[in-house]
DNA sequence: TTGTCTTATTGCAATATTACGATAAAGAAC
DNA sequence: GTTCTTTATCGTAATATTGCAATAAGACAA
């Protein structure tokens, strides 16, 4: 059908689904690792960084903001993009009993 | 256009991308974490678990596999499926940078 | 062999995503 | 005011994803 029947799952599974949805392209790990290294955050340097045009960097960086990975704010005349580190440590936490279950010799 | 344009982007972020992606469904979410928590893995007590009909189920599993989240394995008449430990320590190793980065103060 | 159980694949319809050019909107700079 | 700079949105085309019924494929049992 192409939609996904979020109906049918938790609050949890469906936000962790969305964060990493979010991460699911490598535009948007590339704007994510530049945010994570850079002191730099305004918008037009995304888009000078991204290979892809101005609209559809616009695009995933709207994309990182409605899943709540990043914010923005208004610099005189750009944006800068921050991350939202409350999320990210949401995103970390829900990832953890995997991560740490993983380290366990696992099953077969 | 509907097509990632992935040649533009450097392997690790597609990886990580592709990693992100295989996890960004809250019927796959719901898979990994049933196999983090408990120790059956066989392919109909997952499909008994997700809301989903079974041609569905075997089609996220599929994708989960693609990504090497998961690993099947043949055992009798049934399939256990496992998480893979390797990629997942891989796919924890790629987020660890972004992870750290929020602990520190955040610019903006 | 025949039947049963388990999982995968096919085929299809509905919806979502990706990408970009063109254009709009909101401020700064003058 | 006008103009430039910066970012967002619209419109559109191509492709991908999601979901399921139906069916296939494989292994085991009798």
């Amino acid at each position: 059908m192409g939609l996904s029947k979020t109906d049918n799952f938790t609050a949890e599974e469906n936000e962790l689904a969305a964060f990493a949805k979010a991460l699911g392209h490598p535009a948007r790990v590339a704007i994510i690792k530049y945010l994570s290294t850079q002191a730099s955050c305004v918008c037009g340097s995304i888009v000078e960084v991204i290979p892809l045009a101005q609209a559809t960097v616009s695009q995933h960086l709207k994309e990182l903001k409605n899943a709540g990975l990043i914010q923005g704010n208004i610099e005189g005349n750009s944006i800068c993009y921050c991350l939202n580190p409350e999320k990210w440590k949401k995103f970390k936490a829900m990832l953890e009993p995997t991560f740490n279950y993983i380290e366990q010799p696992v099953c077969c």
